[in-house]
DNA sequence: CACAAATATTAGAAGTTGACCATATACGTG
DNA sequence: CACGTATATGGTCAACTTCTAATATTTGTG
Protein backbone atom coordinates (compact mmCIF):
# COMPACT_ATOMS: atom_id res chain seq x y z
CA UNK A 1 0.00 0.00 0.00
CA UNK A 2 2.69 2.53 1.01
CA UNK A 3 4.40 1.42 -2.25
CA UNK A 4 1.11 1.95 -4.75
CA UNK A 5 1.18 5.78 -2.85
CA UNK A 6 4.83 6.38 -4.15
CA UNK A 7 3.81 5.69 -7.49
CA UNK A 8 0.31 7.68 -7.21
CA UNK A 9 2.97 10.56 -6.55
CA UNK A 10 5.11 9.97 -9.18
CA UNK A 11 2.49 9.34 -11.70
CA UNK A 12 0.59 13.24 -10.40
CA UNK A 13 4.29 14.39 -10.79
CA UNK A 14 4.72 13.40 -14.17
CA UNK A 15 1.18 14.61 -15.29
CA UNK A 16 1.22 17.78 -13.47
CA UNK A 17 4.34 19.03 -15.62
CA UNK A 18 1.59 18.71 -18.49
CA UNK A 19 -0.81 20.67 -17.05
CA UNK A 20 0.61 24.21 -17.55
CA UNK A 21 -0.25 26.11 -20.67
CA UNK A 22 2.79 27.22 -21.22
CA UNK A 23 4.98 24.07 -20.70
CA UNK A 24 2.38 22.45 -23.47
CA UNK A 25 3.11 25.61 -25.59
CA UNK A 26 7.14 25.11 -25.14
CA UNK A 27 6.82 21.58 -25.90
CA UNK A 28 4.71 22.26 -28.85
CA UNK A 29 7.30 24.18 -29.91
CA UNK A 30 10.10 21.85 -29.30
CA UNK A 31 7.72 19.49 -31.67
CA UNK A 32 9.31 19.86 -34.76
CA UNK A 33 12.40 19.72 -33.52
CA UNK A 34 15.10 20.99 -31.22
CA UNK A 35 15.44 24.85 -30.87
CA UNK A 36 17.71 27.27 -28.86
CA UNK A 37 16.04 28.99 -25.53
CA UNK A 38 15.73 32.53 -27.42
CA UNK A 39 13.86 30.83 -30.34
CA UNK A 40 11.42 29.52 -28.23
CA UNK A 41 11.53 33.12 -26.44
CA UNK A 42 10.73 34.72 -30.04
CA UNK A 43 8.46 32.22 -31.13
CA UNK A 44 5.89 32.69 -27.88
CA UNK A 45 6.40 35.80 -26.98
CA UNK A 46 7.61 34.75 -23.54
CA UNK A 47 10.29 36.31 -21.35
CA UNK A 48 13.24 34.43 -21.16
CA UNK A 49 13.51 33.74 -17.36
CA UNK A 50 10.12 32.28 -17.66
CA UNK A 51 11.72 30.06 -20.62
CA UNK A 52 14.55 28.93 -19.13
CA UNK A 53 12.59 27.57 -15.96
CA UNK A 54 10.43 25.57 -17.66
CA UNK A 55 12.55 24.14 -20.04
CA UNK A 56 14.79 23.53 -16.79
CA UNK A 57 11.66 21.87 -15.30
CA UNK A 58 11.07 19.39 -17.98
CA UNK A 59 14.96 18.46 -18.29
CA UNK A 60 15.32 17.39 -14.89
CA UNK A 61 12.00 15.60 -15.43
CA UNK A 62 13.69 13.78 -18.38
CA UNK A 63 10.84 15.20 -20.59
CA UNK A 64 13.82 17.01 -22.60
CA UNK A 65 17.16 17.19 -23.36
CA UNK A 66 19.50 19.76 -24.10
CA UNK A 67 23.18 20.20 -24.86
CA UNK A 68 25.49 23.41 -25.09
CA UNK A 69 26.67 25.23 -28.41
CA UNK A 70 28.25 28.09 -27.98
CA UNK A 71 26.06 30.54 -26.00
CA UNK A 72 23.39 28.61 -26.77
CA UNK A 73 21.32 25.76 -25.08
CA UNK A 74 19.19 23.91 -27.36
CA UNK A 75 16.43 21.57 -26.07
CA UNK A 76 14.70 18.79 -27.23
CA UNK A 77 11.60 16.38 -27.14
CA UNK A 78 13.21 13.02 -25.51
CA UNK A 79 10.28 11.93 -23.77
CA UNK A 80 8.81 8.88 -26.06
CA UNK A 81 5.55 8.98 -24.38
CA UNK A 82 4.97 12.61 -24.81
CA UNK A 83 3.34 12.32 -28.37
CA UNK A 84 1.39 9.53 -26.71
CA UNK A 85 -0.15 11.52 -24.10
CA UNK A 86 -1.22 14.19 -26.14
CA UNK A 87 -2.61 12.12 -28.92
CA UNK A 88 -5.15 11.06 -26.24
CA UNK A 89 -5.82 14.51 -24.70
CA UNK A 90 -5.77 15.84 -27.67
CA UNK A 91 -8.89 13.22 -28.57
CA UNK A 92 -10.66 13.59 -24.80
CA UNK A 93 -10.71 17.41 -25.81
CA UNK A 94 -11.85 17.06 -29.24
CA UNK A 95 -14.50 14.84 -28.19
CA UNK A 96 -15.93 18.07 -26.14
CA UNK A 97 -17.87 20.88 -26.90
CA UNK A 98 -16.45 23.15 -28.91
CA UNK A 99 -12.66 23.89 -28.44
CA UNK A 100 -10.81 22.03 -31.13
CA UNK A 101 -13.54 20.05 -32.92
CA UNK A 102 -13.11 16.94 -35.08
CA UNK A 103 -11.84 18.01 -38.23
CA UNK A 104 -11.20 21.37 -37.05
CA UNK A 105 -8.28 23.52 -37.98
CA UNK A 106 -7.12 23.82 -35.45
CA UNK A 107 -6.79 19.81 -34.28
CA UNK A 108 -5.25 18.62 -38.26
CA UNK A 109 -1.97 20.97 -37.31
CA UNK A 110 -1.76 19.80 -33.80
CA UNK A 111 -1.95 16.15 -35.42
CA UNK A 112 0.25 17.11 -37.92
CA UNK A 113 2.73 18.28 -35.17
CA UNK A 114 2.55 15.41 -33.38
CA UNK A 115 2.97 13.16 -36.72
CA UNK A 116 -0.29 11.28 -36.44
CA UNK A 117 -0.68 8.60 -38.87
CA UNK A 118 -3.80 9.06 -41.16
CA UNK B 1 -2.84 31.08 -32.45
CA UNK B 2 -5.73 32.43 -30.47
CA UNK B 3 -7.34 29.28 -30.83
CA UNK B 4 -4.54 27.04 -29.98
CA UNK B 5 -3.43 29.22 -26.96
CA UNK B 6 -7.45 28.02 -26.05
CA UNK B 7 -6.60 24.39 -26.69
CA UNK B 8 -3.55 24.33 -24.91
CA UNK B 9 -6.02 25.57 -21.33
CA UNK B 10 -8.24 23.11 -21.93
CA UNK B 11 -5.63 20.37 -22.37
CA UNK B 12 -3.97 21.98 -19.37
CA UNK B 13 -6.82 21.60 -17.67
CA UNK B 14 -7.34 17.82 -18.03
CA UNK B 15 -3.98 16.79 -17.59
CA UNK B 16 -4.23 18.80 -13.93
CA UNK B 17 -6.52 16.65 -13.46
CA UNK B 18 -5.00 13.56 -12.87
CA UNK B 19 -2.13 15.56 -11.18
CA UNK B 20 -3.26 15.43 -7.69
CA UNK B 21 -2.19 12.15 -5.76
CA UNK B 22 -5.56 11.73 -4.01
CA UNK B 23 -7.46 11.77 -7.43
CA UNK B 24 -5.47 9.07 -8.49
CA UNK B 25 -5.97 6.82 -5.62
CA UNK B 26 -9.81 7.54 -6.43
CA UNK B 27 -9.84 6.14 -9.63
CA UNK B 28 -7.75 3.86 -8.99
CA UNK B 29 -9.93 2.57 -6.48
CA UNK B 30 -12.94 3.22 -9.31
CA UNK B 31 -11.01 1.18 -11.37
CA UNK B 32 -12.96 -2.13 -10.59
CA UNK B 33 -16.00 -0.55 -10.80
CA UNK B 34 -18.62 1.77 -9.39
CA UNK B 35 -18.56 2.74 -6.07
CA UNK B 36 -20.40 5.35 -3.38
CA UNK B 37 -18.80 7.70 -2.06
CA UNK B 38 -18.55 6.09 1.39
CA UNK B 39 -17.30 2.67 0.32
CA UNK B 40 -14.54 5.43 -1.49
CA UNK B 41 -13.94 6.91 1.84
CA UNK B 42 -13.32 3.55 3.74
CA UNK B 43 -10.87 2.29 1.19
CA UNK B 44 -8.67 4.67 1.23
CA UNK B 45 -9.26 5.97 4.79
CA UNK B 46 -9.82 10.12 3.70
CA UNK B 47 -12.27 12.12 4.81
CA UNK B 48 -15.81 12.40 3.11
CA UNK B 49 -15.28 16.13 2.69
CA UNK B 50 -12.39 16.10 0.66
CA UNK B 51 -13.64 12.48 -1.47
CA UNK B 52 -16.83 14.61 -2.38
CA UNK B 53 -15.33 17.16 -3.62
CA UNK B 54 -12.49 15.65 -5.36
CA UNK B 55 -15.41 13.24 -7.21
CA UNK B 56 -17.61 16.53 -8.06
CA UNK B 57 -14.43 17.49 -9.68
CA UNK B 58 -14.48 14.91 -11.38
CA UNK B 59 -17.67 14.41 -12.43
CA UNK B 60 -17.85 18.04 -13.63
CA UNK B 61 -14.86 17.61 -15.97
CA UNK B 62 -16.99 14.46 -17.52
CA UNK B 63 -14.12 11.65 -15.97
CA UNK B 64 -16.39 9.73 -13.91
CA UNK B 65 -20.75 9.95 -14.00
CA UNK B 66 -22.84 9.52 -10.98
CA UNK B 67 -25.92 7.53 -10.20
CA UNK B 68 -27.95 7.91 -7.18
CA UNK B 69 -29.47 5.07 -5.41
CA UNK B 70 -31.46 5.77 -2.49
CA UNK B 71 -29.03 7.76 0.11
CA UNK B 72 -25.93 6.99 -1.75
CA UNK B 73 -24.28 8.10 -4.66
CA UNK B 74 -22.68 5.92 -6.93
CA UNK B 75 -19.69 6.98 -9.07
CA UNK B 76 -17.85 5.15 -12.19
CA UNK B 77 -15.47 5.65 -14.83
CA UNK B 78 -16.31 6.89 -17.78
CA UNK B 79 -13.89 8.67 -20.05
CA UNK B 80 -12.77 6.11 -22.16
CA UNK B 81 -8.97 8.08 -22.14
CA UNK B 82 -8.08 7.55 -18.68
CA UNK B 83 -7.09 3.81 -18.92
CA UNK B 84 -4.88 4.74 -22.05
CA UNK B 85 -3.12 7.72 -20.11
CA UNK B 86 -2.40 6.00 -17.12
CA UNK B 87 -0.93 2.87 -19.06
CA UNK B 88 1.11 5.67 -20.76
CA UNK B 89 2.51 7.44 -17.32
CA UNK B 90 3.09 4.10 -15.83
CA UNK B 91 5.65 3.12 -18.86
CA UNK B 92 7.17 6.36 -18.47
CA UNK B 93 7.47 5.81 -14.76
CA UNK B 94 8.32 2.30 -14.81
CA UNK B 95 10.99 3.36 -17.17
CA UNK B 96 12.79 5.52 -14.49
CA UNK B 97 14.82 4.42 -11.14
CA UNK B 98 12.96 2.59 -8.15
CA UNK B 99 9.31 3.55 -8.46
CA UNK B 100 7.17 0.77 -10.05
CA UNK B 101 10.04 -0.76 -11.77
CA UNK B 102 9.07 -3.32 -14.95
CA UNK B 103 8.12 -6.34 -13.46
CA UNK B 104 7.62 -5.16 -9.92
CA UNK B 105 4.16 -6.39 -8.11
CA UNK B 106 2.82 -2.55 -7.85
CA UNK B 107 2.72 -2.35 -11.78
CA UNK B 108 1.31 -5.95 -12.37
CA UNK B 109 -1.41 -5.19 -10.15
CA UNK B 110 -2.15 -1.83 -11.66
CA UNK B 111 -2.11 -3.10 -14.80
CA UNK B 112 -4.22 -5.90 -14.01
CA UNK B 113 -6.71 -3.03 -12.51
CA UNK B 114 -6.63 -1.07 -15.59
CA UNK B 115 -7.63 -4.28 -18.22
CA UNK B 116 -3.85 -4.13 -20.06
CA UNK B 117 -3.32 -6.92 -22.16
CA UNK B 118 -0.32 -9.73 -21.85
C1' DC C 1 -42.60 16.01 11.15
C1' DA C 2 -38.41 14.35 13.98
C1' DC C 3 -34.29 11.99 13.36
C1' DA C 4 -30.35 9.46 11.31
C1' DA C 5 -27.35 8.47 7.45
C1' DA C 6 -25.17 9.85 3.13
C1' DT C 7 -23.57 13.42 0.42
C1' DA C 8 -22.54 18.23 -0.78
C1' DT C 9 -20.96 22.82 0.27
C1' DT C 10 -18.76 26.69 2.63
C1' DA C 11 -15.02 29.35 4.90
C1' DG C 12 -10.54 29.73 6.40
C1' DA C 13 -5.53 28.22 6.95
C1' DA C 14 -1.38 26.35 4.87
C1' DG C 15 1.25 25.16 1.11
C1' DT C 16 2.49 25.40 -3.82
C1' DT C 17 3.24 27.59 -8.26
C1' DG C 18 3.96 30.86 -11.93
C1' DA C 19 5.11 35.48 -13.35
C1' DC C 20 8.06 39.39 -12.88
C1' DC C 21 12.32 41.94 -11.86
C1' DA C 22 16.91 41.95 -10.85
C1' DT C 23 21.07 39.63 -10.94
C1' DA C 24 24.33 35.92 -11.58
C1' DT C 25 26.76 32.71 -14.55
C1' DA C 26 28.63 30.94 -19.00
C1' DC C 27 30.42 31.70 -23.47
C1' DG C 28 32.52 34.24 -27.48
C1' DT C 29 35.13 38.09 -29.27
C1' DG C 30 38.22 41.57 -29.29
C1' DC D 1 40.49 41.19 -19.14
C1' DA D 2 36.42 44.07 -20.83
C1' DC D 3 32.18 43.64 -23.06
C1' DG D 4 28.00 41.73 -25.30
C1' DT D 5 24.96 37.83 -25.83
C1' DA D 6 22.66 33.74 -24.06
C1' DT D 7 21.12 31.31 -20.23
C1' DA D 8 20.18 30.37 -15.35
C1' DT D 9 18.83 31.70 -10.68
C1' DG D 10 17.13 34.29 -6.41
C1' DG D 11 13.53 37.08 -4.21
C1' DT D 12 8.90 38.61 -4.00
C1' DC D 13 4.05 38.71 -4.73
C1' DA D 14 -0.47 37.21 -6.41
C1' DA D 15 -3.23 33.37 -7.68
C1' DC D 16 -4.48 28.93 -7.05
C1' DT D 17 -5.09 24.31 -4.63
C1' DT D 18 -5.78 21.25 -0.94
C1' DC D 19 -7.12 20.05 3.46
C1' DT D 20 -9.95 20.45 7.62
C1' DA D 21 -13.92 21.66 10.39
C1' DA D 22 -18.43 23.13 10.43
C1' DT D 23 -22.71 23.31 8.24
C1' DA D 24 -26.23 22.54 4.69
C1' DT D 25 -28.81 19.45 1.74
C1' DT D 26 -30.90 15.17 0.42
C1' DT D 27 -32.96 10.79 1.38
C1' DG D 28 -34.96 7.05 4.16
C1' DT D 29 -37.48 5.63 8.31
C1' DG D 30 -40.47 5.81 12.01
Amino acid sequence: MEELNKVFENVAEYFSLLSEPTRLKILHCLCRGEKAVNEVVEALGLTQANTSRHLNLLYRAGVVDRRRDGSQVFYRIIDPNFVDLCRTVCVTVASRANVMPVGSESLRRLEQDLNIDR
